[in-house]
DNA sequence: CTGTTAGCGCATTCAC
DNA sequence: GTGAATGCGCTAACAG
């Protein structure tokens, strides 16, 4: 139980030593698989270790040896966001090979607040940093004070830094799924998106352009709807466009929010109208409405972010910024993803 | 960026103190605010501090002082369960009002891992370990290897061991949604439950078994099925009970894959049933099956177990375990939650 | 008010 | 192969 007796003081090295009668650095080497030790001592003390259940402090090790912390900072907007929930499991795996642990550092979205936490993340000696960053000057991730610890940017290039940094094929994506409505005859599509300030907001409306002018259709801005909003002002956009007295035939919604309100507007209205979005959307097969969504996978973001930041480790600090871009796939009447993958629930 | 030119060594308070002719121990005082200090000098340290940019270093603080580490260990099945990642961020939340951050223990619902973790994150002298148990055996959890470390259990109560815990109202959430759907007429209500062996699958059957009682109704086994599988397997299952000669007139589940299951069944097959399930389900508005859900805040249970974790360590260490319930509430036809809220995506 | 001594738990470096 | 001295960065405890 968690309520001890008495203050019960922590088993440390010496107590083993001591009670082998041998000195603390013979305990050292065996606890490490250290050479410089017999075969018949390091029994004996593994044994001693085990009947006393000592466990070293790591925290003294990191501090003496100057080592690796064996820590790893995530600093996420939200982890309600499953996007950032499945991006930890991805790191967290990677990181785990190499014997790391996954710190949360969550910002709300507030750029102060993850100056913050950067800083707090850096003095608790993290090996490294996995941001996902909620603003365009990340130069608070970058330079002196970092001292040395990698970062690597995810879902957003460094801007006003040199960093690694792991992008989702926002472009490619929406393209293909643009592409596609264009294939499936449409020429009337709509756009709802994310404002250009923002990174996804500016390329997967690029994807959207560029599919157009690929296929020789003009821009039409009455069919363009780039903000930052909720499912509800969502709506409320795909019905003013639904109602335009040559309404778009198709529309392509550049994330979650915007494909919820979409699937709303189209439900409520009956319009016949095709749907297509970034980002897959829960029990979409559930819904009367037939859906393209561009899938991918948030965990192979983090994947490729720890990787990177062991990758950077061994290469020489000053190497080249390296860029890792995920794959998105087109996914028809999407299947049901299993969320909840214990059985707890 | 970070790459570095050379070793840049990290500050240490030995180069505050030197550049300014004082100990480091003057650098210590005034940097915690301790008293002891002139106020002028103070101001000089902080400033030098400033300039060059200095970190404490966290660890070696904690491991000198003896004091917390300002960790605490979150350890649970899996993070992509959204029940999980909404309780990370109550977690989270409370700890910071601490000055502690989080650091997850992953265990992919094995038990084995589970003590690893554990024994893993207590080497990292977390200051407290929030675990949501995996199995029936609870005895890693407590006893001489935590050393004084307090432990929270979440959404299952500890066995073999005294801890304190936070728990879900399971029993009295579904026996309320059991309720209402006897009170609008039904008296043949079908159960998909989880195994007797989960405290979820005892506690919700509990509470359909206790409200059927309470009403004076039979319990039928026809109407029952208690297994941990897939939401394909409940699908099945539900079907099967909505063809029986005498079908219910309604379905009670008791977990997400079970209702997504139901839903599916029923929509497919076109039967007039009422459903009533435990957990949210997101865009339930947009089915067109109605839906009586019981709901919780996950984060609320993060957040009182943070709490219990640090007034644990206020208390007496030996004083009794606690139990905190989290309340459930009754929702109709539920309201889509807005589950990505920064809109970077 | 400030500095000195000592040491947290462990590992590097060098003796032996 | 093993042990002693030394110090990682920081802070109690006591000295001045």
């Amino acid at each position: 139980m968690s309520a001890q007796q008495g203050p019960e003081q922590a088993v440390t090295m010496r107590d083993v030593a001591e009670r082998l009668g041998v000195s603390t650095m013979t305990v050292s080497r065996a606890l490490r698989g250290r050479p410089g030790i017999g075969e018949e001592t390091r029994q004996r003390v593994l044994a001693e270790v085990a009947a006393l259940g000592y466990r070293p402090n790591k925290q003294a090790r990191s501090l003496r040896s100057g080592g690796p912390s064996e820590l790893v900072g995530l600093v996420v907007t939200n982890l309600a966001n499953p996007f950032y929930a499945r991006l930890a499991i991805g790191l967290e795996e990677v990181c785990l090979r190499q014997g790391a642990r996954v710190v949360l550092g969550s910002t709300g979205g507030d750029q102060a607040v993850e100056r913050e936490v950067v800083a707090d993340l850096l003095e608790r000696g993290v090996d490294g940093l996995v941001v996902v960053p909620s603003g365009h000057d990340h130069s608070h991730l970058g330079g002196e004070q970092l001292r040395d610890t990698p970062v690597v940017l995810a879902a957003g290039p460094p801007m006003g830094i040199e960093a690694d940094c792991v992008l989702v094929d926002d472009f490619g994506g929406t393209r293909a799924a643009c592409r596609q409505l264009i294939a499936r005859g449409h020429r009337r599509i709509g756009f709802l998106g994310l404002p250009p300030s923002l990174w996804t907001g500016s390329e997967r409306f690029r994807g959207y352009a560029v599919a157009l002018e690929e296929a020789g259709i003009a821009l039409d801005e009455r069919y363009v709807s780039r903000h930052r909003g909720d499912s509800a002002l969502a709506e409320e956009t795909a019905r003013a466009m639904l109602v335009l007295p040559d309404p778009p035939t198709a529309l392509l919604t550049a994330n979650n929010r915007n494909t919820v309100g979409a699937l709303r507007a189209v439900r409520a209205g009956g319009y016949p109208v095709a749907l297509a979005g970034f980002d897959d959307i829960e029990l979409a097969d559930m819904l009367d409405v037939p859906l393209t969504v561009v899938s991918y996978d948030p965990a192979e973001v983090g994947r490729a972010a720890a990787a990177l930041l062991y990758e950077r480790r061994e290469a020489a600090a000053a190497a080249q910024p390296r860029r890792v871009i995920v794959a998105t796939t087109l996914v028809d009447h999407p299947r049901p993803r299993q969320v909840r993958d214990d059985s707890s629930f």
